[in-house]
DNA sequence: CTGTGTGCAAAGGCTTTGCACTCAA
DNA sequence: TTGAGTGCAAAGCCTTTGCACACAG
């Protein structure tokens, strides 16, 4: 139970995001597959701007890769503050970030780590929380300790 | 203590606001007691395009007058999905919703609606966690019931 | 009178769309 | 061979900025 937004299929490697593609009927053209490679090497979430410079791609077809992949299954986006989306890959449990307004650090969290937060709310509100495409926000434990320091 | 991020001082009247700006030397322009008045009156957060339109002002006026009332801590700005920002008025308490990414619906929560969510973040990564800026997103009672339903 | 705040217009970020060409299947 | 996918350019949202004028204090 805890239903969570897992991902029903996993995709671990290269080659499992490739078949599932091909399964639906797209191709593999080079800046398609260059734009998945970069989301299994990529550390954390990526802008499709990154990407696309980092790749040598015009930017309109990054764009429409990371929604074909999105549409796919295979990534998502979300926001963290201000700025421009960001991307990921999906299928490999990762998928729920802490933002830190303060400084800007970006955590990580294992795929069940919010589920007790979940909990809380849907104990208290009868809301299915996501936390996949507005992460939570707030001070990480060294910002929330310094100086009052607004915004 | 549950520090949350209520506002120090409250604004419970348009005149409260009007002599905050007073006393911070700023003018009080027709446009900018009009846009003061509509946050008053306002059922829930704003675009300053609706508001521009309402009150039959530019819409630079309106964004430089929100822009001014969140420096002056009368007002607030928060991202509910895409779409452009919201604004409220800060000082009445409620600062914080939950938003269904099925439905559209806001739900207004009281000031510490949230704090038993806000002390399990804390409990487990030591965050202290906003949900002003970025609101709690997710799947309300209904929509949570209903079929799978994706996005 | 002074300079803050205004309307209008232009520009700036991020993202999408139109179009003719390319290349994966 | 053929149409899905590409690069390039233009346009679309949302928001900010520049500038000359207006009006609050």
């Amino acid at each position: 139970m805890l239903a969570s937004y897992a991902p029903s299929v996993r995709f671990e490697t290269l080659d499992d995001a490739l078949a599932a593609l091909r399964e639906r009927g797209l191709r593999i053209s080079t800046p398609r597959r260059l734009v998945l490679e970069a989301l299994f090497e990529a550390e954390g979430p990526v802008s499709a701007e990154h990407l696309a410079r980092r790749l040598e791609l015009d930017v309109a077809s990054v764009y429409r890769n990371l929604e074909t992949l999105e549409r796919s299954g295979l990534a998502a986006h979300l926001h963290l503050g201000h700025g421009p989306s960001l991307h990921v890959l999906v299928g490999r449990g990762e998928r729920e970030y802490l933002y830190c307004e303060g400084c800007g650090a970006v955590e990580t969290l294992v795929p069940d780590a919010l589920d007790r937060v979940r909990a809380e709310v849907r104990r208290g509100f009868g809301y299915e929380a996501r936390f996949t495409h507005f992460p939570i926000v707030g001070l990480c434990p060294k910002c929330a300790a310094s100086p009052p320091g607004r915004r």
